[in-house]
DNA sequence: TTCCACTTTATAATGGTTCTAAATAGCTGT
DNA sequence: ACAGCTATTTAGAACCATTATAAAGTGGAA
């Protein structure tokens, strides 16, 4: 199974409680954005045995220290995921709290101009709210 | 006193509690950001009496309502709010959780090309992580 | 197989935010 | 100035996403 080398490669086992949810994460056909409760309902959906909320938060976090989930900032009582680890930006749907990618096509080059000594520029992220 | 009509002209009565929040808040050289937990040590510091916390969060949510306060979308545990409600862009400090202002002219126009219809752009916002 | 560090798990704890309902204080009309 | 009404404040409880705990289970190296 492919997730197995990807997990041993992080230094991660590959459990099955990971393996699983490396399938509901990885083996779609296209990205996603999630909360954690959103995933919970997933894999609930998608597997038979019980995963403890407690793990899916861990490995949420061990993904993502690896670099296999992006957090996406925005303003909710709930942390928003993306299994698109790609540089890219977002809609927010204000009305339904969803997520939309934005190509990079969409929204063209950003350059910051303005330098912090000291510090380097780990991210540039653009969030564009929708209404009615 | 300025913030009275300021207050009547929202709708929002002029209490003893908004004046002296809108004091701590509006009343200064130069605008920042805070979190409540900042903004209520800064309330602790500058006045004798007392302001619950309830309070504070009523407060700040009229503010923002009324559009004297904006919120800045990060990820982080605490609701972020910024003094500064021209449109503009933050750098986001990850050692320390701080944001810091980008002029307009340190990001240049953001353009958005896509369209989502039924929808219109409420905000666009950029935020630029930095590390050391 | 043995062993141990890593992982999972149920459950409790944490902490920012929101809710509740009773007390207080603006404001309008008299 | 006063009454009456509504908005506001307040202490404390409730909420709820997230994190911590610590005991049981598991993967994999030897
Ligand atoms: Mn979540
Ligand atoms: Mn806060
Ligand atoms: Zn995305
Ligand atoms: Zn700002």
């Amino acid at each position: 199974m492919k997730f197995i080398e990807k997990l041993r490669n992080s230094g991660l086992r590959p459990t099955k409680q990971r393996l699983q949810i490396c399938e509901v994460l990885f083996n779609t056909e296209r990205t996603f954005h999630f909360t954690i409760n959103e995933l919970e309902q997933k894999i609930k959906d998608k597997i038979d045995n019980k995963i403890s909320l407690a793990t899916i938060y861990n490995t949420v976090h061990a993904f993502e220290k690896k670099g296999y989930l992006k957090q996406i900032p925005v303003n909710s009582n709930q942390t928003y995921f993306d299994t698109n680890i790609t540089d890219h930006h977002h809609f927010y749907n204000l009305k339904d709290g969803k997520l939309i990618d934005l190509e990079n096509s969409d929204v063209g080059p950003i350059n910051i101009k303005r330098k912090i000594d000291g510090k380097k520029i780990k991210s540039i992220e653009v969030l564009v709210k929708l209404e009615d």
